[in-house]
RNA sequence: GGUCCGGUAGCUCAGUUGGAUAGAGCAACAGCCUUCUAAGCUGUGGGUCAAAGGUUCGAAUCCUUUCCGGAUCACCA
């Protein structure tokens, strides 16, 4: 049992026993003691003065002296103005180390057949252009909560959607046919999607001038917008695609493919896979036969020139159309086939669908309109919602070359990973492929880690021009202690030192307390991550760990130690930390490399 | 204009079921490597928690108002 759930029930029975009353357990407050005064857990006793009707100090000191004589794993209390500090005895952090240590997945629950069902949706790309930051934080923040999600004991489904259709995939296809004179990328080595976004690019910057051209030859310029030759040229394509022309749907299928090409090796540079791909070319229709039911049923409404809507007044909000005049649909639609699709194929108790804020609305209606689409599991659906990324000048708009890179990022963060490595001197005597496997490991650590310590709903300030630290609160501040660790332990190996599980120690230091009581938090903050779908949780905590080892480590002598109980703590310490470093860090993605 | 989110040190961020003197990192300055990896450790300086009221034993945290920033209120996705 937790210490502070048998704290705050003895607690309650000390009230009994001292006042003769029965105590809110609510008004039982139990926390950590900070660090500047002396113990590890403190009760506020502020609102127990009803039961004791004695002042502060006096109450803390009855409540203590009480735990004292009878709880036996409290050695020591001291009251200040009125918060009671309670400090445990080593023999309990022993005990409690001692346990954890012998077990396989601390802090993880395992998945079991009555495990909760979750389906989670995540990094959802076009297929007009390549990834930029926005799409990797949104892909961390998803692998990140698939894990914990999986930590937590739940079955997690790992999808992603893609938007492989529409006019924003004509217009990179006019542009090619028009200019690209049948250019691939093996033809001259371009990633395939960078290849398409290339031409989606191009596309604008024609269309641009054709409209340019009509508003200079008279014409208003809404009017250009619709006449514009290449735009009408890409809702022709469009109209074409959508009755299956055959040699539309060859290019398209074509360079969809280019484009997937390159999502994979982002995605592998990532770290990250899906265990379903659903694609909007096959999902739309779907969607828009389920409104056509809807309609059938009552549930939506018609207006005159043919317009499927979904009132939602009595929700204070707009109408909702769901099906154009003419017949096509709008993204709502295609998701709620999607939605529909992924029930019958699941029948998941939770769809996470990991998605910008900017979204927050469009969720907010899909659950409204599944509801009165009479869809009983329309309340299981929840909208992971992050804030957005942002340079220093504001948001990022790929239309003006603002967009910060997916892939050049990465490539930048591993230029760096290789000069401070060599700067350092580390690394030396290994092979050209050891050292570009562990500076690719350490680069998207620092780069995974600057993303995900930050709450996911905040947004984040990225500033291109300074470049993401490699010190100090860091990825690979996390990664150096996991790998001074592993050397300390080899070392150990090579001297054939090996802790023993007799764990015994008298007189812990207090450095060695202090990384015990962190190790005793894991498994609450892997669960408190879970339950807010929150990674910066797990890296917030990884920080504490790995400093609070540094500092042990800076302390005190390990393999060095003289007195046999303290060396054997301080490797099986060393060990555990280890571990959990490295849980925590897949959690968030990131690997620790044997040695940096 | 309505709704939602945010504003904490020069910069990037922790900290909110209300608790003690608001914490880290970066940057600056001062120390620590013949000793288990110095991508480390220790110390110094740095704050009107946007502002004002309110609630109470106690507010960065809850309420009200104001200011600033962002998102959204599409037959775009």
């Amino acid at each position: 049992m937790r210490i502070e759930k048998k704290l705050h029930s003895e607690i309650s029975t000390a009230i009994r026993s001292i006042y003769n009353q029965e105590a809110d357990l609510g008004k039982i407050q139990i926390q950590k003691t900070r660090k500047e005064f002396t113990g590890d857990f403190t009760v506020v006793v502020f609102m127990l003065l009803a039961y004791s009707k004695k002042s502060p100090e006096q109450t803390a000191s009855d409540l203590g002296e009480y735990l004292k004589a009878n709880v036996i794993e409290v050695s020591d209390y001291n009251v200040v103005k009125g918060f009671l500090n309670i400090s445990l005895s080593d023999k309990f952090w022993m005990d409690f180390f001692a346990e954890c240590f012998s077990q396989d997945n601390f802090g993880f629950t395992s998945t079991e057949a009555n495990s909760k069902k979750v389906v989670i949706e995540y990094s959802s790309p076009n297929t007009n252009k390549p990834l930029h930051l926005g799409h990797i934080r949104n892909n961390l923040i998803g692998h990140s909560v698939s894990q914990i999600l999986k930590a937590c004991g739940n079955e997690v489904v790992q999808v992603n959607l893609v938007n492989d259709r529409g006019i924003h995939i004509c217009k990179s296809m006019v542009a090619w046919e028009e200019t690209g004179m049948g250019e691939t990328p093996e033809q001259n080595g371009i990633k395939g999607d960078r290849l398409v976004g290339n031409y989606y690019v191009r596309f604008d910057q024609e269309y641009k001038k054709q409209i340019a051209e009509l508003v200079a030859g008279g014409m208003p310029e809404e009017q250009a917008k619709e006449e514009a030759d290449w735009m009408k040229k890409a809702r022709n394509m469009l109209k074409k695609w959508e009755r299956g022309n055959q040699k539309i749907l060859d290019t398209w299928k074509m360079m969809n493919d280019w484009v997937y090409e390159g999502f994979d090796k982002t995605y592998a540079d990532l770290g990250i896979r899906f265990d379903k791909m659903y694609y909007e070319s096959q999902t739309y229709l779907h969607g828009k036969s389920i409104v056509l039911k809807g309609l059938k049923q009552g549930d939506l409404k018609q207006k005159p020139d043919g317009t499927v809507f979904l009132d939602l007044t009595e929700y204070g909000m707009d109408e909702k159309v769901l099906l154009r005049a003419d017949g096509t649909s709008v993204y709502m639609t295609q998701d709620i086939g999607t939605a529909v699709i992924r029930y019958d194929d699941f029948k998941f108790e939770e769809m996470i669908y990991v998605v910008g804020n900017e979204q927050d609305y469009h969720f907010k209606v899909l659950s409204i309109v599944l509801d009165k689409l009479e869809f009983p599991w329309s309340n299981r659906l929840t909208h992971l919602s992050y804030g957005m990324v942002e340079l220093p000048e504001g948001k990022m708009k790929s239309r003006e070359g603002t967009v910060v890179d997916a892939d050049e990022l990465i490539e930048e963060m591993i230029q760096t990973a290789r000069s401070n490595s060599e700067e350092l001197g580390k690394l030396e005597g290994f092979s050209t492929e050891e050292t570009d496997k562990i500076h690719k490991i350490i680069a998207l650590g620092a780069l995974k880690y600057f993303i995900l310590k930050v709450d996911s709903k905040k947004n984040i300030t990225f500033n291109p021009k300074e470049s993401i630290d490699f010190n100090g609160n860091t990825g690979p501040f996390i990664q150096y202690t996991g790998a001074r660790i592993n050397s300390l332990l080899k070392k150990a190996a090579d001297q054939n030192i090996s802790e023993n599980s007799s764990l015994r120690a008298e007189n812990l230091s207090h450095g060695e307390i202090s990384l015990i009581k962190l190790i005793y938090a894991f498994p609450d903050s892997v669960k408190e991550a879970g339950e807010k779908r929150n990674p910066s949780e797990i890296a917030n905590y990884a920080y504490e760990l790995a400093k609070e080892f540094n500092r042990m480590y800076q302390e005190l002598p390990i393999l060095k130690e003289e007195n046999a109980a303290s060396k054997n703590l301080r490797i099986a310490l060393s060990t555990k930390t280890g571990l959990i470093l490295k849980s925590a860090l897949s959690l968030l993605g990131i690997e620790v490399p044997e040695r940096m």
